[in-house]
Order: structure tokens, then sequence, then C-alpha cells
DNA sequence: GAATACGTGGGGAAAAGTGGGGATAACTCG
DNA sequence: CGAGTTATCCCCACTTTTCCCCACGTATTC
């Protein structure tokens, strides 16, 4: 299970170091893609064949589901970790989720998250606030 | 079940002794994550478990779960005792609890709260003055 | 009052993260 | 088609952090 956060530094050649707690689960290779809420996904091999099997079953015919498949596949990149348990992250992604040089990695169950340090500390912020309000709902839901 | 009330001290290496009694419990790693009213949860890696499965089964297109699960998930983290009965805290978590050098440890059943002192004995006041009100209300929910 | 147990503090070894240099492969342009 | 340039990857070395271990002090119990 994958869970936590850290804070890493990428490099000037784009490499990222994975923090060596989540470093087994991802030795097979694993697949980043763009996330929501402008993250980046990092899925390992297994979850990602789970995730597009859903994805498979949407109903294409409904423009809604085409425009997800297409924002969450075309982005998609295979990556490997390096010797020293580092991945590199693809230009375009980089761009996608503004990372600078501070990036933080967060563990979410079945997935990572790469954030840009700035960008996660303000939505830490503002999800902190309201961390009381959304576990009600999230009672409602049964949790 | 873990019950009772104890102060402990935060050393500079970010590291807090479990008081000796609930040391069994946690014997085989535990979790400690971000809760509610500003305090941190200390789960058995049981009842860890029990409470991701609920959290994993959330669906990541909705932002209220999303939120959440970052939260909880991205909030969390692995710790294990040392030789002395210690745990160590990441930085993140230290802050978001705004812990100081004396922290309390409290046991409610099947988790540990940790807090910081002064927001203990605040919390404690405020609690104890409202305890008839709040005793009526949860006569409501059948207590 | 001595002995044991528990909490606290710090020093040192080992591991994780970071950065850069060099070899190999790929790509481009003449 | 070949040479030059660029990009990719591997390896080595340094720095920082983490974790393990030992030792001290206080409190408690017999």
């Amino acid at each position: 299970m994958l869970i936590g956060e850290y804070s890493h530094n990428l490099d000037d050649k784009g490499r990222l170091a994975i923090p060596k707690k989540f470093r087994p689960d991802l030795s097979e290779g694993a697949v980043v893609t763009k996330g929501l809420d402008n993250c980046l996904f990092v899925y390992t091999k297994d979850e990602w064949k789970k995730f597009t099997e859903k994805l498979s079953a949407l109903p294409f015919a409904q423009s809604n589901s085409r425009d997800f498949s297409r924002f969450m596949l075309a982005g998609a990149m295979d990556v490997f970790l390096d010797k020293q348990g580092r991945i590199i992250l693809p230009d375009y992604l980089r761009k996608f989720a503004k990372l600078n040089k501070s990036v933080v990695i967060a563990g979410l169950y079945n997935r990572l998250e790469l954030w840009d340090e700035k960008a996660w500390s303000q939505y830490k912020n503002k999800a902190e606030e309201e961390s009381n309000e959304i576990a009600e709902k999230m009672a409602d839901l049964g949790v």
C-alpha cells in the first residue's frame, strides 16, 4: 500500500528519486500520466492495467468519456527506475504539472501523485481548513 | 483495548516514546495519520487495513473523495517502534498537529490520539463545560 | 534505601538522496 | 552514406539524513 508524503528534488536532467519505500512496487515498471487538479499520477504496472480496463469499459459513444480517455491515455508514458531508484519525467509532463525543482511525492493507496511543492502546500492549506466538512460528507458515504 | 492518557516529550529528532502499555499493540507496526480537530490518529496495522478498505472504494473522479483521500492517505505514515519503544513523527505531521515538546497520548479504544499538550487541555476544558449538552445530544443517538 | 523499569538524550555507522562526468546510442544535416 | 551533434543512460562520488545503539537520570517498587 502506497501512503505518505515525501519531498524530493528534480535535477537538471529531469530525474526524480522515488522514495525507497515505494521502489519495490515500481520495480517492474510504471506509468506516469496526467492527473486531476494539476498533478501527475504514477501507477504500478498492475494498477495501470486495472485502470485501463475500466476506461475501456466506458461507453465511447459519449463525448465525455472519449475526452476523459484521451486525457488519461494520450498523456501516459512508461517509466523505469534507474540503478539509483530514479525515474525520468518527459518534458511535456513536467510542464503540465508545472514542476520546479522541489517536487512532492504522495502515496494514495494504489497510485502516487507528483506535485510541485508550492501547489501542494496551497492545496493542503485549503484542504486542511475544510477537513471537518469533508469528513462529514464522507461519513454520509459510509466511511 | 487502548485506554488512558499520558504525557511524553518529543525530542529534537522528532521521536516520541509510546507508553509501555500500548507497545504490544503497535509492535507489528502502526500508521499515523491526520485526525480531526487538529490531532493525529495512530492506528494499529489491523485497524488501518479496515479503514483503508473503505477509502479505496471511493471514486477518484469526485473531487470530494480526492480531497479526503489525499488528506487521510497522503497524510499517513508507517511507523515502527525502535528498541526504546519510540516512533518517529515526520515533519509534516508534527506541523499539522502543531506539536511542541510536550505531547499527550490518549487511548481511544481502537486508536491512539496525539495532541499538543496545550491544545489538549484547552479542548478538555471546553468539552467538560459542554459535557452536559453533549450528553443530551448523544442520548438522541441512542447511547 | 537499593534495585529495577521506563523515559530521555546524544554519538556514530550505515543508507538514502543528489549531482556530475563519461561512454554508448540515436538522430540530423550536409 | 558518413560525420558531427545531441540525447540517453550508466556509473561513481559526495552530502545529508536516518536509524541503531549505548548511557544517563528519574521515578517507582519492594
